[in-house]
DNA sequence: TGTACATCAGTGAACGCGCGTTCACTGATGTAC
DNA sequence: TGTACATCAGTGAACGCGCGTTCACTGATGTAC
């Protein structure tokens, strides 16, 4: 193929860092292989080392990714006080309890989609601050006047990891639901 | 070494089970070899196909064992009504939101340890269909008069997730202590 | 602005290694007489 | 109760395969004059 502009190079780069950070979310990144995620990215694997030292260093860079794309776009919590906060996170609320962010791993929430790969420690210690800078973030969205927040983070990443460890079941729409009554109210 | 007698592999074949199902909870089914399995377990790795069909099915039966462990000894809840119950639940809620179940996250609860991969839906049918129905008592052992327990559950559930995914993190006790204050409430 | 050459992103074969699984073998257990 | 033989749980080497990583090579891009 020979040599490529640095613009098309690192358009590249920025491809196989977003592909990363959506297939890590979900099939975690012991599941998906440096040669599935080049080819998903459209790239032979030959060349990832040309971007990245190694692949844990990938994965400190696509967990930073995943949370990069959180509060901004329809998921986002208003900054405002009063009324239209409210309704706001209302509206949050019930997106991140959908059936579709459910069935949405590789583009849901990275606080959720990581969890497991982070307590299991296979990571490094950069995507490991950040993912525990990101969930202090979600607390303190969900944060009411005298409230941290904690609790009702808490219910809804229980509520969405449990309906996606039971999707297929009648129980999985049930712990969504049960979840938007408690944290939307 | 020669053949070994009925009692002797009939316990060999408990032993597999049993560290199966710490290790699938602590590493993940995909984090844990054939190889590593048979050796903590005392035996080489060649001996495993004796027992079983294959990895899968293995996978089944430690999901199966797995919740057999639950609701007996000390994280029981109580079958009685009134304050005796509610004292048991209380301890029950204390002991799931403690340090020490965080830390434990091979011999802890199944419906933490194995979620991620029921997610990700890397294990088959039936273990998918015995973890449902775990899900499904553990939300009955929560449930009260008029509260079908889901809620209480995904709090309890997203709060040990999130404190083991941030261990080390002063939020890891912070998630505890929060969702412990809310549930045994 | 044109030409000559160095750079380096991407390719695809290859590396050692560990995976799940298979297999020939061992020898104590279990059984038939 | 003793003896002869079949059974089969466990061993350890080997299978094909995919992993993360390395490397010689290609050839368009970028640069020096």
């Amino acid at each position: 193929m020979g040599r490529v502009s640095k613009e098309q190079a690192q358009e590249n780069r920025r491809r196989i860092v977003d592909t990363a950070s959506r297939l890590f979310r979900e099939q975690g990144t012991d599941g998906v292989s440096v040669a599935d995620l080049m080819k998903a990215a459209g790239l032979t694997h030959g060349g990832f080392y040309k971007h990245f030292d190694s692949k844990e260093a990938l994965v400190d860079e696509a967990t930073a990714r995943a949370f990069d794309g959180v509060g901004t776009g329809d998921r986002q919590g208003a900054d405002t006080d009063g009324d239209a906060a409210k309704d706001a996170r209302r509206a949050f609320v019930e997106n991140y309890l959908s059936p579709e962010h459910r069935d949405d791993m590789a583009g849901g929430c990275p606080t959720a989609g990581l969890a497991t790969d982070m307590a299991r420690g296979a990571t490094g210690s950069a995507a490991r601050h950040t993912y525990a800078e990101g969930v202090r973030e979600f607390a303190r969205r969900m944060a009411d006047d005298d409230d941290d927040g904690l609790v009702r983070l808490s219910t809804m990443v229980g509520a969405l990891i449990l309906a996606r460890a039971v999707n297929g079941d009648p129980l999985s729409d049930a712990l969504l639901a049960a979840a938007r009554a408690e944290a939307s109210a």
